[in-house]
RNA sequence: GUGGCCAUAGUUCAGUCGGUUAGAACGCCAGGUUGUGGCCCUGGAGGUCGUGGGUUCAAAUCCCACUGGUCACCCCA
């Protein structure tokens, strides 16, 4: 037997409606907040990645598809939304004639990391990004945004933590103070943090080992290094988000897995995800549009993983998504109707009705059975004494009542009963 | 990449001090007097017990390896 790869799942008819309630609620509230759709390929050159992501970050060094195609060309499936958005923002000159972009996607995602719960080989993630914008009112419209798709999905338990990295200016003495300190610390740290030291000491404070938290946890706090500018930033930032009483909490640990993030910094979190309990991260990247090329412009977004909204969504409301119904089952009392069955069936689904029919060339006593396994609102059953007296019988399948119409079905008559 | 747990019907599982034709529930199919579902009753189909090897007169059961799943670490959505 051939089955899937590991940790790439289908998405069975059981789910896609969950699916589809999602993805739909992501669509409308973005409309709301007036973001425009952006559809970008999930294959991108692999230099891309590296450029934005960093080299050493644990996606680009361990975790891509990356392979060479028939042109000996190294492609890459997209671990994260950002990169190609950017891409595709400075190669279409989206930018050069509107001063700011509001934009957002909704796309599958590939990372080849050991599966567990709330974390898949392909996952799917919903992201929203704002260029052209050095206000703290952008990533708070990011924020925001974020925290209405959740209300609107009828999640309640989630929070918000934020922490400012810095920019240019500021970071790098940050980073400086931090390499000296940990330097004389090394021995106290575990390998992996030693590691980390040499590439990315920021990380180090990310670090959820008891020993490393332990040995740091005198580190000087990025606060006490802000330039002016980020400290104003994270100031207005935080008394826009008071002012439509978001609540957060600070964590100066917060430091995330991408390199190109400066100033703000963000995830949210929920208690019913287990292990992996992100619901969603992002913060402002001012430098990576032109890191990448493109002219200098700040941007602010954010990423969210579908996969874990839906856990969050069954641990707090299971009742939340309706199942779609069959409006009409038309079953054949003897096979000589079955074709004013399929006629009638085809008319009705013309009409914009859901109709459904025995394929199977079943039993009257079956198709019923079907009827009432498909949660058929309503039931008619066709056979030769209707067709010749041109009456039928519609049943409503939860009441048991029946009413008399004419055969064949006229649809504004069935709608005065299908549609009460 | 590292570790724990698991692998028997479509599904959830029982069955292990080794011993006849491997079971249950649910689901599926068909009937229950000739054309009306759900409940109930009766019957039926469906499994080389994850794969390969070993021990034994005898293996779903014991041993080894592999594969797959799952959870956790790491990291992240």
């Amino acid at each position: 037997m051939i089955s899937s790869i590991k940790g790439m799942k289908d998405i069975l008819p059981a789910e896609t409606e969950s699916w589809q309630f999602i993805e739909n609620t992501i669509h409308n509230i973005c409309q709301q907040f007036h973001f425009k759709e952006i559809r970008t390929p999930l294959l991108e050159q692999t230099s891309l990645f590296k450029r934005s992501i960093g080299e050493e970050t644990d996606i680009v060094s361990k975790e891509m598809y990356t392979f060479f195609d028939r042109s000996n060309d190294s492609i890459t499936l997209k671990p994260e939304a950002t990169a190609s958005i950017v891409r595709s923002f400075i190669q279409n000159h989206i930018g050069e004639d509107q001063p700011s972009t509001k934009l957002y996607q909704i796309s599958a995602m590939f990372r080849q990391e050991r599966p567990q719960a709330g974390r898949l080989r392909q996952f799917h993630q919903y992201d929203a990004e704002i260029f052209g914008s050095t206000e703290p009112s952008a990533d708070a419209e990011i924020i925001l945004l974020n925290s209405a798709i959740f209300k609107n999905l009828g999640l309640t338990n989630f929070k918000l933590i934020l922490n400012s990295v810095g920019c240019e200016n500021c970071r790098p003495n940050y980073r400086d103070a931090i390499l000296k300190n940990l330097t004389s610390l090394k021995n106290k740290l575990t390998p992996q943090s030693r590691e980390r030291l040499e590439k990315n000491p920021l990380r180090v404070l990310d670090s959820k080992e008891a020993e490393d938290i332990e040995a740091t946890k005198n580190l000087p706090l990025i606060f006490e290094f802000l330039c002016d500018s980020c400290k104003t930033h994270f100031d207005e930032l935080q008394n826009i988000l008071k002012s439509v009483n978001l609540n957060f909490t600070i964590n100066n640990r917060l430091v995330r897995g991408l390199d190109y993030y400066t100033k703000t910094a963000f995830e949210f979190i929920s208690e019913n995800l287990g292990s992996q309990d992100a619901l969603s991260g992002g913060g402002r990247y001012d430098l990576l549009v032109s890191q990448l090329g493109g002219k200098k412009t700040p941007a602010v977004g954010f990423a969210g993983g579908i996969e874990r909204l839906l856990m969050a969504i069954k641990k707090e409301n299971q009742n939340l998504i309706n199942n779609k119904t069959l409006k009409l089952f038309i079953a054949s009392a003897d096979t000589s109707s079955k074709n004013i069955v399929f006629q009638n069936a085809n008319n009705l689904r013309n009409a914009g009705i859901s109709t459904d029919f025995d394929l199977l060339n079943r039993s009257l006593k079956s198709q019923m059975r079907e009827a009432d396994r498909q949660n058929a609102e309503y039931l008619i059953v066709i056979g030769e004494k209707e067709i010749s007296e041109e009456k039928v019988l519609i049943k409503n399948m939860q009441t048991r009542t029946s009413s008399l119409i004419n055969l064949p079905i006229n649809i504004e008559e069935i709608n005065l009963i299908i549609n009460k």
